[in-house]
This record gives C-alpha cells, sequence and structure tokens, in this order.
RNA sequence: GCCCUCGUGGUGAAAUUGGUAGACACAAAGGACUUAAAAUCCUUGCCCUUUUGGGAGUGCCAGUUCGAGUCUGGCCGAGGGCACCA
C-alpha cells in the first residue's frame, strides 16, 4: 500500500479547487450570507507561523459555513502602506512598491499553498491607487460633514522615525516601533473627530454580543467616561483673569479644597511666559513627562502664582492658583481645585507645600473626628465637615446632590467628559495615502477637486532626504484649483485609516467610481466573524468602528454602525529562546538535543545552549519557525491540525516539533485506516452487530462538534477526531453492515473536510463519493442512549458505577443496589439517613 | 496604584456549566513483534496493599451544599491592559 503522498495531492486538489473556481462568491440574494474575515497582513516579505494559526482558524470557520448552505465571503488583501517598505527601499535602492509588491507575490503564493478557501478576485492591496483614490473621497466628504479637521498643536513626535505618532501609539513614552523617546512638538495636523462618536462608540459595545469581553473592557477604558459637573471658580489676583473653569467627579468634595492647580498649557500661562522661573519650572515639566524615572517616583511639583481662587460654596474660602505637573491640559479644560483628604495625588501635593487638609468623607464605620494622614480616603460614607452637604451619602446622594445646588446656583453644570482624544491622521512619510488637501499662501484650505482625484503618488522620489521625501518634491507639491496657485498637503495618512475600511471594500472590490457598491454593502456587511489578533484590541478596531460610523453620519443610505459582528482574538505561537555563550540569539534550526535537556550547537557540539523562556515568535529573537519549510516537509493539512490541536485558539499555543510530527503520523494512520475501509467495503457485510453503536457515536459526534463550533473550542474537535479514529480503527477489524459504514463514514470525511480539506478530499474520491461535502445533520434519534451509568456515592463520594437502562427508578435502582459489593457493606452495617436521587444521573447515600 | 483574565499530572490541555476529575495528545518507563533497528501495537502513570480494594488530590485557607475544578469570601502567584483622566 501506498503511503500518503501530500505533495502531489494537495498540489492536485489545489489546482482542482482554483479551476472549478470552488472559492468564488457572488451576491446571492436567495442565499443567507456569512461574512468570515481574518486581518490581512502586512506584506513584509514571508508569512510567518502567525499568519498561518490567524488563516487556519478563518479557514475552518469559513468552509463550514460554506458547507451549512451559507453564501461565504472570504476574502484576503494587503495593507500595504507603511513605514517598513520605506526603510527596506531606502537599504536596498529598491522602491517601496516593487519592494510590496515583490512581498505580496511571495506571500500570496505561500497562503495557496496552505490550502485556503479564500476568493482571490476579491484581492486588494491599500497602495494600489486604486484603493487609495476612493479613500481620498472618503476623506473629503469625512471634512465636508465636519469630522475632519486642522489644528495645530502639541503631537508625540517619535525623533527616530521622524513623524508623528498617534496617542495610541505611545507605549511607556515610547514609540510603538521604533522605541524613541517621543518628544513634544507643535505642528499642524489633520484630525478624525473620532471623540464625536464617543458615546456612541461606548453604548455600541453593549450590543456586540459575540466580542470578547476582555477587547469590549480595553475599549470601554480607553473611551473613558466619567460623570460629573464643570465648575467656574472666581479668581481674585493682579491679573486680568475673572475665572477659570475646572471638571471634577467629585464635587462634593468642594468644602475640602485647599488649592487650584492648572496644567502648565492652560491659557492663562501666557501672563507668565516672561517669568524666568516659571519657563524653568515648565521645561521641569516636559521632563516629569516623559522620563519613566519620573512617573514611578510620580513627584507632584507645582509653581505658585499670585492668583486665588474662591470656593463658589464658600465665598470667604480663598486658595492659591498653582502651575501643577499633574495636570494635563487635554482632558478636561486643564484645571482642577485640590481637595487633599480625597485624592491621592492632591494630598501628595499638600504635603510637598503645607496646604490644608480638610476632611470632608467619613467612612460609615468612623465618627465625625476621622482625620486624613497620609493615605487619601476615595472610598464612599458621609460627608462632614461641609456645611449644609453634612450627612449626604457617598457618593450615591453626594455628588448628584452638589451638583443640583451649583446648578440652581448658576455655578457649575452638569458634565460628561471622556477620555477618548480626536485622531491625528497626519504622518510626514512617503509610502502612505495622499491627504487629498491644498493650501494658498495664507494658509487657508482648498479639498482638492473630487474629480482630479487620485492624488497619485509620485513615482521618482528621493527616500534619502531629511524628513518628508514629499516635501522635497517642489514639482509635484505645486497645483493650479479654479485658476488659483496652491500649494499640496505633503503628509500622508496613518496607515491605520487604509485598514479602517478594507473591510466594506471587500464586498464590492472593483466598484470604479466609489469605494464600494452598495447593494454589495448592504449584503455582505457586517463581518459576521472577524478574526485577529488581540494587540489590535483598540486601535484597529476602535477606527474601525469609527470610520464605519462616520461614514454612515449624515448617510441614511447606509445603515450600518457596527462593522464587526463577531470578533475572535487568536492567541500568538510561542517558541523556547535560545542564545550562545555570548548571549546572541540563536535560531532553533542552529540547535540540537539528544536527551530533550542538553541543547548545543548542530555545526559545534562543543558549545552549550542557553534555553531562555518560551515566547511569541519574532524575528528579533530569532525563535521562529518558517512556515513554508513545514509545509514542505509535512504538508499543509498537518500544519493545519497542528495550529488547532494543542491549545485553544484564544491562548498561546506553544510550537512542538513532537507535536507536529504526531499531526504528521495522524494523517499517515488515517490514510491507512481509509484504505482499509475501502477493502472493506468491497465485500458484501451485512451482519448488524455494530449498527446501532456507529451510528450512535457518528450522531453524538456530530452533536459535539456543533457545540464545540459554537464555542471556538477547536482544540476539542481535534481531539474528538483522534477519538473518531480510535473508535473506527477498533471497530474496522469487526463485521459491520456496509451500508451503515458507507453512509457515516461520509459524514466523518464530511467533518474532517473543513479542517484538512486536501486530504479528506482524497479519501472521498478513494471511495469514490462526490467530494462535494455537506455538513451532516445530527439524526436526534441517536442522541439518546437507552443505557446509562449511574454513578453511586455514599455520603458524596463515588463508590461504585451502576449500568442500566435509562430512566430506572429509585426504588428499582436500590435493589439493583442490595447486590452491589462495593455499595452493600456500607449499607449494612448502617442507618440511611436519606437519600438523594438524580435521574438518569447519580444516587447519594447519606448514612450514619 | 486601578481594571481585566487565569492558576488542573512530567507537558499541552478536557470536564455536558454544581454530579465518574485528568477525555485527547506529547514525553517517560516497561512489554510485544523483529536477528536487529525503525515503524506499529499493548500496559503503567500520586500514596498504601500481593490482589480485590482503600486513601489523598484541581495554587493556599475558610464557607455554602447530600455533593465544589465549577458558587461565595479572604490570601498567594502568573499574564494582559491602563496609568498623574481630576
Amino acid at each position: 500500500m501506498e503511503r500518503y503522498n501530500f505533495k502531489t495531492i494537495e498540489k492536485k486538489w489545489q489546482k482542482y479547487w482554483e479551476e472549478n473556481n470552488f472559492n468564488k462568491v457572488k451576491l446571492d440574494k436567495n442565499k443567507k450570507k456569512f461574512y468570515c474575515l481574518e486581518m490581512f497582513p502586512y506584506p513584509s516579505g514571508k508569512i510567518h507561523m502567525g499568519h498561518v494559526r490567524n488563516y487556519t482558524i478563518g479557514d475552518v470557520l469559513a468552509r463550514i459555513k460554506s458547507m451549512q448552505g451559507y453564501n461565504v465571503l472570504h476574502p484576503m488583501g494587503w495593507d500595504s502602506f507603511g513605514l517598513p517598505a520605506e526603510n527596506a527601499a531606502r537599504e536596498n535602492n529598491l522602491h517601496p512598491k516593487d519592494w510590496t509588491e515583490s512581498n505580496i507575490l511571495t506571500m500570496k503564493n505561500q497562503l495557496k499553498k496552505m490550502g485556503l478557501s479564500l476568493d482571490w478576485d476579491r484581492e486588494i492591496s491599500t497602495c494600489s491607487e486604486e484603493y487609495y483614490k476612493h479613500q481620498q473621497l472618503f476623506f473629503i466628504e469625512l471634512y465636508e460633514k465636519g469630522l475632519v479637521y486642522r489644528k495645530e498643536n502639541y503631537v508625540n513626535w517619535d525623533p527616530v522615525e521622524q513623524t508623528v505618532l498617534a496617542n495610541e501609539q505611545v507605549i511607556d513614552g515610547k514609540g510603538w516601533r521604533s522605541g524613541a523617546i517621543v518628544e513634544r512638538k507643535k505642528l499642524n495636523q489633520w484630525f478624525f473627530n473620532i471623540s464625536k462618536f464617543s458615546e456612541e462608540l461606548l453604548s455600541g459595545l453593549d450590543k456586540l454580543n459575540n466580542w470578547p469581553l476582555k477587547v469590549k473592557t480595553m475599549q470601554k477604558n480607553w473611551i473613558g467616561k466619567s460623570f460629573g459637573c464643570e465648575i467656574d471658580f472666581k479668581i481674585e489676583g493682579d491679573l486680568p483673569v475673572s475665572e477659570i473653569k475646572c471638571f471634577t467627579t467629585r464635587p462634593d468634595t468642594l468644602f475640602g479644597m485647599s488649592f487650584l492647580a492648572v496644567s502648565v498649557d492652560h491659557p492663562i500661562s501666557k501672563y507668565f511666559l516672561k517669568n524666568q522661573e516659571f519657563i524653568k519650572f515648565r521645561e521641569e515639566c516636559s521632563k516629569t513627562g516623559t522620563t519613566e524615572e519620573s512617573i514611578a517616583l510620580g513627584e507632584k511639583i507645582g509653581f505658585k502664582t499670585s492668583l486665588f481662587a474662591i470656593n463658589p460654596l464658600d465665598q470667604k474660602q480663598k486658595v492659591p492658583v498653582y502651575f501643577a505637573n499633574f495636570v494635563l491640559m487635554d482632558y478636561g479644560f486643564g484645571a482642577v481645585f485640590g481637595c487633599p483628604a480625597h485624592d491621592q495625588r492632591d494630598l501628595d501635593f499638600a504635603i510637598k507645600y503645607s496646604l490644608n487638609i480638610t476632611t470632608v468623607v467619613r467612612p460609615e464605620d468612623e465618627d465625625d473626628k476621622f482625620k486624613i494622614k497620609k493615605e487619601a480616603y476615595t472610598g464612599p460614607g458621609i460627608i462632614i465637615n461641609s456645611n449644609y452637604l453634612n450627612g449626604l451619602k457617598v457618593p450615591e446622594e453626594s455628588i448628584i446632590k452638589t451638583i443640583e445646588i451649583l446648578e440652581s446656583k448658576k455655578l457649575g453644570k452638569k458634565k460628561i467628559n471622556f477620555r477618548l482624544k480626536d485622531w491625528g491622521v497626519s504622518r510626514q512619510r512617503y509610502w502612505g495615502c495622499p491627504i487629498p488637501m491644498a493650501y494658498d499662501r495664507d494658509g487657508n484650505v482648498f479639498p482638492i477637486p473630487k474629480n482630479n482625484l487620485p492624488v497619485k503618488l509620485p513615482d521618482n522620489i528621493n527616500l534619502n532626504s531629511k524628513g518628508n521625501p514629499l516635501d522635497g518634491e517642489t514639482e509635484w507639491k505645486k497645483i493650479k484649483i479654479n485658476g488659483k496657485d496652491l500649494i499640496r498637503e505633503t503628509d500622508t495618512l496613518d496607515t491605520f485609516v487604509d485598514s479602517s475600511w478594507y473591510f466594506i471594500r471587500f464586498c464590492s472590490p472593483n466598484s470604479k467610481d466609489y469605494g464600494f457598491d452598495y447593494e454589495e454593502m448592504k449584503y455582505w456587511m457586517p463581518v459576521d466573524q472577524y478574526i485577529g489578533g488581540v494587540e489590535h484590541a483598540i486601535l484597529h478596531l476602535l477606527y474601525s468602528r469609527f470610520f464605519t460610523m462616520a461614514l454612515n453620519y449624515k448617510n441614511d443610505k447606509f445603515g450600518i454602525t457596527e462593522p464587526f459582528q463577531g470578533l475572535f482574538t487568536q492567541g500568538m505561537v510561542c517558541h523556547e529562546t535560545y542564545k550562545d555563550e555570548n548571549n546572541k540569539w540563536l535560531s532553533p534550526e542552529e540547535i540540537d538535543t539528544k536527551d530533550n535537556k542538553n541543547y548545543f550547537i548542530k555545526k559545534d557540539p562543543s558549545k552549550k545552549v542557553m534555553v531562555g523562556p518560551s515566547e511569541s515568535m519574532s524575528k528579533s529573537k530569532k525563535n521562529t519557525i518558517d512556515p513554508e519549510k513545514i509545509i514542505e516537509n509535512y504538508g499543509a493539512d498537518s500544519v493545519r491540525l497542528f495550529m488547532l490541536s494543542d491549545s485553544p485558539p484564544e491562548k498561546d499555543v506553544q510550537w512542538s516539533d513532537q507535536g507536529m510530527v504526531a499531526c504528521y503520523k495522524f494523517i499517515q494512520k488515517f490514510w491507512i485506516l481509509n484504505e482499509k475501509i475501502k477493502n472493506k467495503l468491497k465485500n458484501k457485510e451485512k451482519s448488524d452487530k455494530n449498527s446501532l453503536e456507529i451510528l450512535k457515536f457518528t450522531n453524538q459526534l456530530i452533536n459535539k462538534i456543533n457545540l464545540n463550533l459554537e464555542k471556538f473550542n477547536y482544540n476539542v474537535i481535534i481531539a474528538n477526531i483522534y477519538e473518531t479514529y480510535n473508535f473506527l480503527n477498533k471497530k474496522i477489524d469487526q463485521p459491520i453492515n456496509n451500508e451503515i459504514l458507507l453512509e457515516n463514514y461520509k459524514k466523518i470525511l464530511a467533518i474532517l473536510f473543513p479542517i484538512i480539506p486536501h486530504f479528506a478530499s482524497e479519501c472521498l474520491k478513494e471511495l469514490n463519493i462526490n467530494h462535494r461535502v455537506e455538513w451532516p445533520p445530527v439524526n436526534k434519534k441517536f442522541l439518546i442512549d437507552d443505557e446509562l451509568n449511574i454513578v453511586i456515592q455514599i455520603n458524596g463520594k463515588k463508590r461504585s458505577i451502576v449500568n442500566c437502562k435509562k430512566g430506572i427508578t429509585e426504588e428499582d435502582l436500590m435493589n439493583i443496589l442490595k447486590d452491589d459489593l462495593k455499595i452493600k457493606k456500607f449499607i449494612d452495617n448502617s442507618k440511611n439517613i436519606k437519600r438523594i436521587f438524580i435521574k438518569d444521573k447519580l444516587l447519594n447515600l447519606i448514612i450514619k
């Protein structure tokens, strides 16, 4: 018998599917649609194991849904604008476009070898003019709707990448990609008014039942809604400042106020610009904003002004006004009132500058003499030392009551604040979508007329210039609109804009005049199941939600507010890390072992290798496994099987060579089994001895798998499949009714198909069964066992298992137990106090 | 500091949602087949007992319950997110 030759067989089926348009889909209103989407890759060169896992998970689902009769949209494309192309181009003296396109070609080939059920006719690439021209039109539409604006403000400047970063791209004060310490710089930038949708973005989360809780909480925290009020504080002093507006969530602690603090960027700072001490202080603040040390220490520093603020609830109380490093200009109004007793930051500040500390809230179990020392009290309790507020319950009554009082006296207003800030989309880079705007000499803004779109990227470009390459393109920059000489915007869009609508483009990828066709979009959207890495929990997913809402804004025809109905975030693929004696990373290929404990360098076995913890595969740590080589050695089906088998898909999975080999062996074993079944079917056997058992097993299997599918328990499904093999392999040597065997084996192969499609197709072909199989239905009749095991417990401890007929009564069971030796000895010499009987499950005897 | 998630054999993990803990797989040990190896198959898997059997056991400590991996409270540990957000 021949071994299963995956090399020729996989190639054969891939060719067959392609030639027979297996994966092509069209709008078909008679069929229910299912849009299955995996996050599209950045074409960095080659696919990595993370892609293999992501796309295997998606492919299994897409194939199953298609077998279940859905019209399945399962497309793939390329997130192909971005900095790495520019860097690589500079290093290799290649054009970013050529570098990107050659990578796409390589990776597309690799994906095809995985046997994914993708409709390649829908392939899109965000760097193509065909894609970004629509994006430019969207930009102008959003501008017309008032969702895009330009403003000068402080930006996060990455000195290495020479570009602006969004707040989301700054991690621990460093650029997300370069790791360089981010600087503050004032620039004119384009912004998307994402904060306009704060409320919708937040409340929309409640309706996303098929999203992981974790992602929803992360977005919720990011949006950061807080309820409080704004208060106008009257100001006295020698400067023309009469009022300062503050936002607070704790107006009920107003009587505990002992200072007012504003940000160094607060409008009143303009009166201090000639004050050398203030300038020094401000420099100090900008330093503490970035160094990790100061964040860890959290030292509060202030600069005292000559101003005083008046407590709106007690006109007699005047408190000093400070500039303080812990007050941020871009949240609230850049000003706070300080209540040291009930806010740790305020307390630290008050202690440092010897300010009053008045306790105005006491916990329920303390009396009115309760005093704050070194720890602020922020918990619930009762208001004290606060005149007419005394006795109010914190927080249920106190906050609302105080706001009511402030509102009635016209001193303040109820206010909801969000942490979410507008999305700065300008990037000083070449390889991105040009922003379709222009300016006259006075800086007035002119959108590029729609019929002049697209604004194409110039092909010949000097990438070795400093800063933004487009800025040096003097000829390209010049433009004439309506007879006026203008200068183009030279910034390009953040690449997160590209990925904020690609899922809509997939619905009608060839639509020429507009980014999408309404009919197609309405049929396919929203994405029913979106699958990708959890690292996009905030950035990409929040932006995509915003962009969808923005397209829907002031456009009744659109009708979609949430792009992703279901979301699944898969875990990463991990591998042990290795270092040599010089602390240099080594790749798994350079390493050998004899006993699985001691590792040494293959080329030089005298050199030992230090084994580090298992971490997600990354080029920098060299702990990667090349998917192409693995597919070459074991075949696509084996890799697909391994990607699903070892861990639940939402958790990280450990790469294991042995696990990989086991999957390969499984397919080989199953091939032998298939051969045995094929031979058995040649003889006309009629024995019904095992028929019922096979029927039961198959139907229970399908039922189990259906349940596990809903919960994305793919690893359990693989275990179910191993069980199936074990079961069939035992049964095959016994007499079996051929008809029953064929009918059920066909169903089992149908279940294998979405997971290991080449193998299942080949098995079906061997048995002369049409390889276009449907997802098998469950015959509920066979889910019920008429015999079952009932657990017998004595005092809650398992003592015996009794096999008996379904539906047995307590009395009948007790009669059986009289002859059960294991139970008898417990019952005989004791008193039965109580019996707990759960029908068809368990009997618990309580004895003394 | 705040928020979220998770702790089950040597390892990756299952457990119908309160009812047989460890399915399935990897690794290990022993055995079968073989001249031998590879491949394949079988057995074992903590403690006591020769066996039938008994005991302990899901991070730790309590609690609820006839019965807890699952529920409640406290503690310990790991991972992730946010971080002067007023």
